[in-house]
DNA sequence: GCGCCGTGTTTACGATGTAAACTAGAGCCG
DNA sequence: CGGCTCTAGTTTACATCGTAAACACGGCGC
């Protein structure tokens, strides 16, 4: 059919392509995300994608990179470590709550993906700036970033009981009895404020670190 | 065919079920775990689990209901919260290390599901007997939980790189400038004792909470 | 002008989750 | 004891998925 728009229109691209991947990730979910929707958002067939990618895994593999690209994570520098530290955990997570259907894709990344090397490799590179050994770094490094993933899953998984601010919570009557103990608390929690009280706790503990 | 099996030899149900999808997921991991293979490895057609669960999702729910229930937290008792808490965060990690295919259910555990808030409920306890306010206490709860799950995720991730304990571990020549300066501390990461340090940091920061 | 190559399309296959219709055996009631 | 019903498992069916393979077509080099 339309004739000038098979290449000459819009080419198909690897960054195209991710970046539309991360347009629908971010619209429809992570579970609804399959090659021919992701096609259709291009505008083409599906298969078509099969030509820069070898293979759906690949794709998301590009969606982690633009993703961890708008992770900036600055060179060392004289300012002290805990401000850079508490600086890059809090962009960290203003990006997964920015994309909250990719954090299941950022949870477990391998080393072994480039983009992660990367961003693993300059907060690395902060930490021994900062006097940190290698092996406390890379522990550190673990530190962080488990902590960090884990507070923005628990915030999107625990939303739904937030979600009623001006109105009351109710939970149906025949609801867990541990539910309902933590309920309350969980209605009137502040992310932000528990996401800065995990991070003051790792601070403090890395400061008077052996 | 075989007449007695019907029903008399070994009826189907959900606990049964349920530890029948938690081997196949030991034995095989989480991708393959279908409804078919679920129902042939019970002996039975697939479409019988439906007689018993609403979904495949409520299946996995009853396997993370079997896995919490591996994790018994005592108690308040007059031992001091350090204790415990090193304790039941030991407990959970070993738990996820002997399950590490499971690890993605656990994850992003929602509060809804009663196991969990029967868990949750349990370190609220604790906590909360150990002087912590309610709010703290949820606070450290979310915060340990994610390192815990996060840490364990980084270790089953990263275990390529720890493989080779004798042999020289060599990357392709092509491999990130990022990757070939982790991946020496990677290789002779102790586990156990990033696991303590995170540990440690996170009990320390606790103590001197204001 | 013509063939090639790179890009997108079509068709096809096996697997998945699950709805709906079906079936066979057990237990109850007369 | 005969038949009804209820329950647990089977069969069939469908839409969707990832992806392999064959095909088609338009722009570039000869």
């Amino acid at each position: 059919m339309r004739s000038l728009s098979i290449t000459s229109r819009h080419p198909l691209t690897q960054l195209r392509i991710a970046e539309a991947a991360l347009a629908l990730l971010d619209r429809d979910g992570l579970e609804t995300l399959s090659m021919r929707h992701l096609g259709a958002e291009l505008g083409v067939e599906g298969m078509a994608i099969y030509r820069h990618f070898p293979n759906k895994a690949a794709v998301l593999a590009g969606v982690v990179e633009i993703l961890l690209a708008e992770l900036v994570i600055p060179p060392p520098s004289g300012v002290p470590w805990q401000m850079v530290f508490r600086e890059v955990a809090r962009a960290y997570r203003a990006l997964l709550l920015r994309h909250p259907h990719a954090i299941p894709l950022l949870a477990a990344l391998p080393l072994s993906d480039p983009a992660t090397a990367r961003a693993a490799g300059a907060v690395m590179a902060q930490l021994r700036a900062a006097g940190f050994d290698a092996p406390s770094a890379l522990k550190t490094l673990a530190t962080i970033t488990s902590y960090v993933v884990g507070v923005a899953q628990w915030e999107v998984g625990t939303a739904p009981f937030r979600a009623e601010r001006d109105g009351t919570f109710v939970l149906p009557p025949d609801a867990d009895p541990y539910l309902v103990e933590l309920a309350p608390q969980l209605a009137e929690a502040d992310c932000d404020e528990t996401f800065e009280f995990g991070l003051d706790v790792i601070v403090r503990g890395l400061e008077t670190r052996s």
